[in-house]
DNA sequence: CGAAAAATGTAGCAGTCGCTACAGATTAGC
DNA sequence: GCTAATCTGTAGCGACTGCTACATTTTTCG
């Protein structure tokens, strides 16, 4: 890998930690480019665009969502209703209330179609569900996308009543 | 109730219904004033600022929920199951569809507290909750909440699924 | 070393934003 | 009809937006 591609990796994981922290709203590439430790002009010259630096920096947030949630959620899971208690709580967990926030800043780009929140909206609710899948077994893997949809439902109460 | 009171109102029924058509995205009190066949001159002069007009506009989508609601589930439920069933059927008429898809975006916003989001947020939470409680037998009315996060979750899955 | 290529800073364009100063039009009360 | 209050159009301010033209520096390679 050459040293732009190096650089290139550095900005889009600054930006992912950035919307981690501050939220999707202040997202000019003149505060990003102040978050990731370099200029709008370099931005724009790595990426092309605004939205291909969004879009690749979601990309790695998505990426690392099953190994969050391997971390957080241990391996000795036999039911449905014990999987869903136990991603609940490691969901209160501070790490993943940030990522829970975002995760509800892109559903609400992605409602309306808008690039690149709604293709990686897709790719994570895909992903999540793929885990919620692989920790159950197998004569419950159909209960999978019910389950996802519990756990989100409880997820919008949480992180509505709460302060942000 | 003056003549201003009444066109300050109509503007503010203009833009929810310009919200729930069109979303929150392109919400410049110039678009807004176009939607709702005036200046952005008279906008600010109405309301005193586009956060209030906005705030006005949510208000009014939130207080007619549960008439929606109302309209589409009938009153003859007698189960928690049997409700979820209804509501998750009633929210595929396309009128809810624009609901739940501004729902969504406003999701979006409250998260990180920005006002007059969040506020409007909790409060069609609340308004939805005691909705489900109000059509609930009286011994099942604590899975209310319950009963809101699974149908949330189900309708975060298909309008994520759906094209925009 | 010298030329080509890659990287980066500076300045700015053309557009949008919320909002306001000013002026003129319209209406209300006497 | 006159005055005062209310209403509304016009023009524009200063800040911010994504992005680019241009110039310069730094690196690469023969």
């Amino acid at each position: 890998m050459s040293k732009a591609d190096e650089k290139r990796r550095a900005c889009a994981q600054a930006v992912a930690k950035y919307f981690l922290e501050e939220g999707l709203a202040d997202n000019s590439i003149r505060t990003l480019a102040e978050a990731a430790g370099t200029s709008d002009r370099m931005l724009i010259y790595y990426f092309g665009s605004k939205d291909a630096l969004i879009g690749e920096s979601l990309s790695l947030i998505a990426g690392s969502l099953s190994d969050a949630l391997d971390q957080q959620v241990g391996a000795g899971i036999h039911s449905a209703s014990a999987l869903l208690e136990a991603v609940t709580t490691a969901t209160k967990q501070p790490v993943f209330d940030r990522v829970v926030r975002l995760w509800f800043e892109i559903v609400g780009q992605a409602v309306r179609g808008k690039e690149p929140f709604a293709t990686q909206g897709r790719l994570v609710a895909d992903r999540w569900i793929a885990w919620i899948e692989s920790r159950l077994p197998p004569r419950q893997r159909h209960s999978a996308r019910e389950l996802f949809a519990t756990l989100e439902g409880r997820l919008l109460l949480e992180v509505l009543a709460e302060k942000a």
